[in-house]
DNA sequence: CGTAATTAGTTGTATATACAAGTAAATTAA
DNA sequence: TTAATTTACTTGTATATACAACTAATTACG
């Protein structure tokens, strides 16, 4: 592995900040990239693997699509499908709400749980393998990218 | 703007090495929509503008696609689609090699060049007014991805 | 030299994404 | 109370992405 300027081959950003955007959409890219490759075997797309860990913190309580979609990585996407594609591999639950009948009460099922587990061990080790920080780098890097959001 | 944990209202992570991976991911897509947004108006895509940018940088050089390829942010896409795509909009010029008949020599046109330079000038007032890092920031936290990714 | 292996790029396909327009239920307000 | 507005989700579509299989040119090797 190599420095952001070795990564992309560019000689030479024009100031820290456009490098440090650039280096957080390539790190980005790359982390995807591996953990895309972790769920792929068990045939998951990063962001189904997503919403199963958010409807897993709630569980047991259910959760309806605004709620999930507030809560998403990259909220960009079609939840409708996403939420069927779930629903058809039997991960998740998926029933009408009495209380308000354009809601969903959705939630993850036994099975759902279970792939979870069996992704998130093999994750966590993958994850330690390459991820190079400590936890206080860690945390300063996490409240870099809060400021660089403007928090 | 808030921290990580409020924009996706986890109430907790494990750990902030958990946390940091979650922070990158979520922090490319915050840009990746914003840097979006900006390129909208001028009808390129964000790794469009990205692959035109690699030209200018090459420019009055041509560049082979293999070469674009190991420059790009998310070398996944499929190229010669993007190729064809900035060919059609004469944002760049593609001619076969003389010396090796399966490479094309690729460059940015001069639309291709007056089109960055509209679009930078505004990108750069766009990211400087939500980028909160000053430069010894930027470049800690530059240090930081790159070491998670193993540097 | 001629065949095998490698390299450069293409094509095709299934899936995902972005996003606009639509439907239907619930809430608000005259 | 009923018409307008808002909310929650769906549908449709154009484009993008990931990836496997393919073609063709070049290079390596017996």
């Amino acid at each position: 592995m190599a420095s952001i300027e070795q990564e992309i081959k560019q000689r030479k950003f024009g100031n820290e900040l456009v490098k440090a955007n650039i280096n957080v959409l390539f790190t980005a890219n790359w982390l995807n990239n591996r953990i895309s490759a972790v769920l792929k075997p068990f045939n998951v797309t990063h962001e189904q693997f997503n919403v199963l860990r958010i409807l897993k913190g709630s569980h047991p309580n259910a959760m309806c699509q605004k709620d999930i979609l507030s809560r998403m990585i990259a909220p960009n996407s079609n939840v409708t499908l996403l939420i069927k594609k779930l629903k058809d591999k039997n991960l998740i639950s998926v029933l009408q709400s009495d209380r308000d009948k354009r809601e969903y009460e959705i939630s993850i099922s036994e099975k759902g749980l279970l792939l979870l587990l069996d992704i998130e061990s093999i994750l966590q080790s993958k994850v330690l393998e390459f991820n190079q920080l400590d936890e206080s780098e860690a945390s300063k890097l996490n409240s870099l990218l809060d400021k660089l959001r403007g928090s």
